[in-house]
DNA sequence: TGATCGTGAGTAAGTGCTTACTTTACAAAA
DNA sequence: TTTTGTAAAGTAAGCACTTACTCACGATCA
């Protein structure tokens, strides 16, 4: 009744474009973060993906041997990106000893990066549950062990060894930061949890300051 | 060849012993959390969910209707356990002003909660991927308004006021030393992350003081 | 005491649907 | 023409859930 054509064909949707090999993989790969994201590995089905990328499942296979080739693509293929140029401003902010633009640009970043990349955000939580302990283990040394945390952790170090900031563990106080920091991004942007109807540049204001001042030996 | 009995049947699970249906309900949902812990709702299959309960199949479906219907019986049975033990020594020493052991304490109650009911945290992280963003929004208030963020967020609002705290949203503050705890903890109980080669106490001992001094007023 | 029987936990063997992946054939760019 | 991307129609396996049955056991009788 609806949608019927004037040829037998109905409600098809019509071939794709032709593209190369690379581009049509990428294209893929950017339309099934979003549904791995929502759904996980096990609640997306090839089927989705290929109505996603407005393509047969034929040629998801064509591009991808299995269905958690693509899955693990997807993963790889957006990680650690804009990291050079968050950590060159920090540098920068670390030589003139702007501690609290420091942290407050950190947990920005990360808030904003959940923001933007929500469904990459919540697929990561996927992987990371996938995965067993061992995998985990060479995915946090990946993903973890990035720029930032590294700048952090140095950063603490030499702010100890100049007294400014107290004593501890550097890796574990740089975690801190960041682990604050995606917890609280975690909760509001991917479980869409308000509380207190807070804005977020009032919660950034306050973690900031409660981390520097944690960090800071006190005057 | 392996295995073979005298008898014909070979292989097979003997007849599970009949139990109450009220006690063979809570057996299942103790094993399943296990499963849905590792793997998730659709992980899961309900083959290895009897398996696990020594039960079969229909057993599963008799004692509940749905597969999710089970999953969410699993969630729901195991929330908010002994917070009350917590709370309770919490608001001793809150009459005693003994603010690092009240962060303290918070801190290892997470730990330990991770450590003891690991399944049941991987569990609760695959619920609310799972959920739709209203969903979650019912999800948290059952979960994070529970007694120790309302103890919390209290505490540190009476702290203010007494000039002890520095100034800030006492929510945001509160769920800041509970996020930290979860994330370290979920990095390091459910994600296998043993950074830097520390222990638990040391990790603890490093985030109260760094919370502590965040919290408090220099002197 | 024992024979009888109703109740309900438990099961084996499906049922039909969905899924990941394959095959074959065609269309269009090079 | 050849090469490559895509469509469409499979296919075998796996899935959640159902059905029709068995059997253990406690209550109720003689």
């Amino acid at each position: 009744m609806l949608g019927k054509s004037t040829k037998k064909s109905v409600n098809k949707r019509p071939r794709a474009k032709r593209l190369a090999a690379s581009d049509r993989k990428q294209q893929i790969i950017e339309s099934a973060i979003a549904l791995f994201g929502k759904d996980g590995l096990k609640g997306t089905t090839t089927k989705a993906l290929a109505d996603a990328a407005g393509v047969s499942e034929g040629t998801i296979f064509k591009h991808f041997p299995t269905k958690k080739a693509l899955y693990l693509a997807a993963f790889e293929g957006r990680t650690g990106v804009g990291m050079e140029h968050l950590v060159t401003g920090l540098q920068q902010l670390a030589g003139e000893g702007r501690d609290e633009e420091i942290i407050q640009q950190v947990l920005s970043a990360i808030f904003h990066g959940y923001d933007r990349d929500r469904d990459l955000h919540r697929m990561l939580l996927y992987v990371h549950l996938g995965q067993s302990d061992e995998e985990n283990k060479v995915l946090d040394e990946t993903l973890r062990k990035n720029q930032v945390m590294e700048f952090l952790t140095e950063y603490v170090a030499t702010r100890q060894q100049q007294g400014v900031f107290r004593p501890g563990n550097p890796g574990t106080l740089a975690h801190a930061v960041v682990a604050l920091g995606m917890q609280v991004a975690t909760s509001r942007k991917l479980f869409g949890n308000r509380d207190y109807g807070v804005g977020d540049d009032d919660v950034i204001l306050d973690l900031t300051r409660l981390l520097l001042n944690g960090l800071r030996q006190s005057s």
